[in-house]
RNA sequence: GGCCCCAUCGUCUAGGGGUUUAGGACGCAGCCCUCUCAAGGCUGAAACACGGGUUCGAAUCCCGUUGGGGCUACCA
């Protein structure tokens, strides 16, 4: 049999990590098994699908590299296809028309609900309201009491029973297929042989088989992987901040661990932790995803992006780097200048971003000093040191790493006190707080210009606060 | 409420009857390196939800309890 899958998001929203993992898991499943990947864009909900939202999701699948095969199909271009198809089935009379309208029976559920009842719509509600003109849903006829078999690749069989479920709507009165309905048929016309989907789409499972069922058509392969959790143990949203894949991009995560994140979230091989695509390809089954739901960390995820960031070509870290500067509106420095900055920050940082976030002293001279650090290095009796450092450093016209050295060096001579000492106030004054690359290398890329106008500030404060 | 799913360190997970003093990773703690912070290296604390079975033997199989999650739309 040949290998079809596809992943099938609705345009309502950005490219969500959840259904990323998904997105993925299709994606390895058919690539491991030289299957075809499909994109389906289920457009069916007139109100909040934004073509806004199909771009961005696009865009996300293509820089996590998931290349589907062949022209993206849209439902909204095939509503004739569901309609001829759901009034096929009124004429077998496996399905009719229903008048009451939505709102009308949203207060039966709620009247049901209270009184501690389910209100299940069946057929002899269909004629109430009726009228000529009219616009009218389509319903699918259920059977009761006939048991439903779901065999989930990672699950086993799970069986529901039909009466549980009511006559449900296929098409809408606005024309529009429901999801079941158009899952189905669209599913079932690509030719899909495997479905990959959250958890969340189980209770779809039979329903979806109903109606392929009353359509005579074939149906796929069915996997559900277990959720994503937020911290606090609820389905991962919005609430839970950042959420998108577009959002991590922004915040400078890298496509590469975003990936392997996503994937080693439900799903395992043995110890590894760190995949290339390329692996993941060649190690991707089934059998690797686990039955319960996953927690989001993104203090591994923020681990796992620095492992990939510091394994990135110095190149392509630098491009980067020069966008976010330039994006961010600071001063663009040279290119060699840039590479330093680089090559400190790199083992300091996690994100693209945070290269630049985390060296904003190296770009700009009216930074903030951190109020502890000032408080506790920018006083009266390291006066002495920084004027001494100032005197030591601005004297060379080489402003080497070894001169700098030196320089401190001897600083360190003349007042008898050790590096630290000398250090962390020059690292408050230059950097303005206390944590920094290495002194002589802030040193040597602030250049002499800067570090003269930095001290000069620091002396300024030290007055200003002794006064 | 009903239906469905799930249950190993705080988190991601390995292990699926004896190989287990339950392994790895993140995080955490300590040590090394060291001018601070990182990165890196080493060490450590940390889990089979509970109760019944089945079995010579159960984290592993079965049942129940508890807990968590999902769904319950003319959303997808």
């Amino acid at each position: 049999m040949k290998i079809v899958t596809r992943f099938a998001p609705s345009p309502t929203g950005a490219l969500h990590v959840g259904a990323a993992r998904t997105a993925i898991f299709n994606w390895l499943f058919s690539e491991s098994l030289g299957g075809d990947f499909l994109l389906r864009i289920e457009d069916t909900d007139r109100v909040r699908s934004e073509e806004r939202f199909e771009l961005q999701i696009i865009e996300s699948l293509k820089w996590l590299g998931l290349e589907w095969r062949g022209e993206i199909i849209r439902q909204s271009g095939r509503l004739d296809i569901y309609g001829r198809l759901a009034e096929r089935l009124i004429d077998e009379k496996k399905a009719y028309r229903c008048y009451v309208t939505a709102e009308e029976l949203g207060q039966k559920r709620e009247e049901a609900s209270k009184k501690g009842e389910i209100f299940r719509y069946r057929r002899e509600w269909s004629q109430i309201g009726a009228a000529p003109g009219k616009p009218y849903a389509i319903r699918l006829s259920v059977s009761l009491g006939e048991k439903i078999f779901v065999e989930d690749l990672v699950r086993g069989e799970i069986i529901f029973d039909s009466s549980e479920i009511e006559d449900f709507v296929i098409l809408k009165a606005d024309g529009f297929p429901t999801y079941n309905f158009a899952a189905a048929v669209d599913d079932a016309q690509m030719e899909i042989s495997h479905v990959i989907r959250g958890d969340d789409h189980i209770i779809n499972a039979p329903r979806q088989i109903l109606i392929a069922e009353a359509l005579g058509l074939g149906k796929p392969q069915l996997a559900h992987v277990p959720m994503i959790l937020g911290q606090d143990g609820k389905k991962l949203s919005k609430r839970h901040g950042a959420e998108s894949v577009t959002e991590y991009r922004l915040c400078g995560y890298l496509p590469e661990a975003v990936l392997n994140y996503l994937v080693r979230l439900g799903w395992s091989f043995g110890d590894q932790e760190i995949f290339t695509a390329k692996e993941l390809v060649e190690k991707f089954s089934l059998k690797g995803i686990g039955k319960s739901p996953s927690v989001f960390d993104s203090g591994k995820f923020l681990w796992l992006n620095g492992k990939y960031l510091r394994d990135l070509p110095e190149e392509r870290i630098l491009d980067e780097m020069a966008a976010i500067v330039v994006q961010k509106g600071l001063p663009l420095q040279s290119p060699q200048k840039l590479r330093k900055i680089m090559e400190q920050m790199l083992q300091r940082s996690e994100t693209l971003n945070a290269m630049v976030d985390q060296a904003l002293y190296f770009f700009i001279d009216d930074f903030e000093y951190d109020e502890q650090a000032a408080a506790k290095f920018l006083v009266e009796k390291n006066r002495e040191i920084l004027e001494l450092l100032a005197e030591e450093l601005l004297g060379f016209k080489n402003f080497s790493h070894d001169n700098i050295h030196g320089g401190f060096e001897r600083v360190m001579q003349q007042t008898g006190v050790g590096l630290g000492k000398i250090a962390q106030p020059a690292r408050v004054a230059l950097t303005g707080s206390t944590k920094s690359p290495g002194i002589f290398d802030v040193v040597e890329i602030l250049g002499k210009d800067t570090v003269a106008r930095r001290i000069t500030r620091a002396l300024d404060f030290i007055g200003s606060r002794g006064a």
